[in-house]
DNA sequence: ACTGGCTCCTGAGGGC
DNA sequence: TGCCCTCAGGAGCCAG
C-alpha cells in the first residue's frame, strides 16, 4: 500500500511529466472512490496548465492555474504515465490527457482512494487543513510529540498514526519507527519521557527518508504501461514479521493489534 | 478534548 | 483445480 516514500516516489516520477503541460482533457470512467469524484474536473480542468506537483501528508496536489486537483492514491491507487492511449482496464478510475500526448492515468481497485478539485488555497480544504506538521519538516521534532502527548492515553502507536499529530505516517512506519526508538508501541503517549521522543521523531524522520531514497533508486522508469506504479519493497525490520527474529536481539517479533491495525514489535528490545 | 469503533471495497490467501 | 470464507488496510467520521 502507498506510504508516505511511496506517494513521494510518485510525486517525483509524475513530475517531469505534467509540470508546465496544458491539460487537453479529463475523463472519468468510474467515479465511485471514497468520494465521488467531481463531474466539474472534465470542463474546469481542460486549457488549464498543471504548475507543479506538491505533496501534503499522503495527498499529492496537482496545481492548476485556477485551482488545485487533489489525489490521495489510498490502499491501492496508483497513478501512471502512459506515453501514447492504450485501453483502459478495470478499475482505471480516469484519465487526465496532457498537451505532449501523454496520459495520466488514475487506477484504484479497492477505491480508498479520492481525486478531488479546490479552488481555494489546498491548505484551507477539509481534509487537509487539520493535519498535524509533516513529519520531515523541522516543526516536527521531539519536543513537539512531548508536548502534544501530554496526558494522553493513547498508545504511542494510535498517537503516531493520528494525522493531527504528524501527518502521513501509516501503520507500517509506524511501527518500522517505534521499533527504531526502542518504544513499545502499546505504551501511553502520555507516559514517555522528552528524550525518548527525540528518539522517535528522529526514527519517524530517518525511517522515511531512507524509504524515499530507496524508492528513488529501486525505479527505473515511471512512464510504464504495465510496469511499476511506484511501489516498492521497503527494507522492514518488524513489519509483517512475526515469528522471525529481531535484528537487534534474535528474540521473536511479535504481532499485536493495537487501535484495530496490527501492529508488530520486539518484546525484548521496546518498552 | 479524547477515545474507540465503524465504514467504504476488493483481492489475496487459507482451508477443504 | 477450484470454490468459498475471512480479513487487511487509510483515514474520515461519529458517538459516547
Amino acid at each position: 500500500m502507498p506510504e508516505l516514500p511511496e506517494v513521494e516516489t510518485v510525486r517525483r516520477g509524475i513530475e517531469p511529466h505534467v509540470t508546465g503541460r496544458r491539460i487537453t482533457a479529463v475523463r472519468i470512467r468510474e467515479p465511485r472512490l471514497r468520494w465521488p469524484v467531481p463531474r466539474r474536473i472534465t470542463t474546469v480542468l481542460p486549457g488549464q496548465v498543471i504548475e507543479r506537483v506538491t505533496r501534503r501528508a499522503k495527498y499529492l496536489l496537482l496545481r492548476v492555474e485556477r485551482g488545485h486537483l487533489l489525489i490521495h492514491l489510498g490502499m491501492s491507487g496508483s497513478l501512471r504515465v502512459l506515453p501514447e492511449p492504450c485501453p483502459p482496464q478495470m478499475h482505471d478510475h480516469l484519465d487526465i490527457e496532457l498537451d505532449t500526448g501523454t496520459c495520466l492515468r488514475f487506477r484504484d481497485p479497492r477505491r480508498f482512494g479520492s481525486v478531488l478539485f479546490t479552488t481555494r488555497a489546498p491548505e484551507r480544504h477539509r481534509l487537509l487543513r487539520t493535519l498535524g506538521p509533516e513529519p520531515l519538516s523541522d516543526a516536527f521534532n521531539g519536543g513537539y510529540l512531548y508536548e502534544r502527548s501530554r496526558g494522553r492515553r493513547v498508545s504511542a502507536k494510535s498517537f503516531l498514526m493520528d494525522s493531527r499529530i504528524v501527518a502521513g505516517v501509516g501503520n507500517i512506519y509506524a511501527s518500522e519507527s517505534l521499533y527504531r526508538a526502542g518504544i513499545h508501541p502499546a505504551r501511553p503517549a502520555g507516559r514517555i519521557a522528552e528524550h525518548r521522543y527525540d528518539a522517535l521523531a528522529s526514527a519517524v524522520r530517518d525511517t522515511l527518508q531512507d524509504a524515499i531514497s530507496r524508492g528513488g533508486s529501486t525505479l527505473r522508469d515511471f512512464v510504464d504501461e504495465n510496469g511499476s506504479p511506484g511501489y516498492f519493497v521497503p527494507l522492514l525490520e518488524v513489519y509483517d514479521r512475526e515469528g522471525l527474529p529481531c535484528c537487534g536481539c534474535g528474540r521473536g517479533i511479535r504481532r499485536r493489534v493495537i487501535g484495530q491495525r496490527a501492529s508488530y514489535y520486539c518484546a525484548h528490545c521496546q518498552h
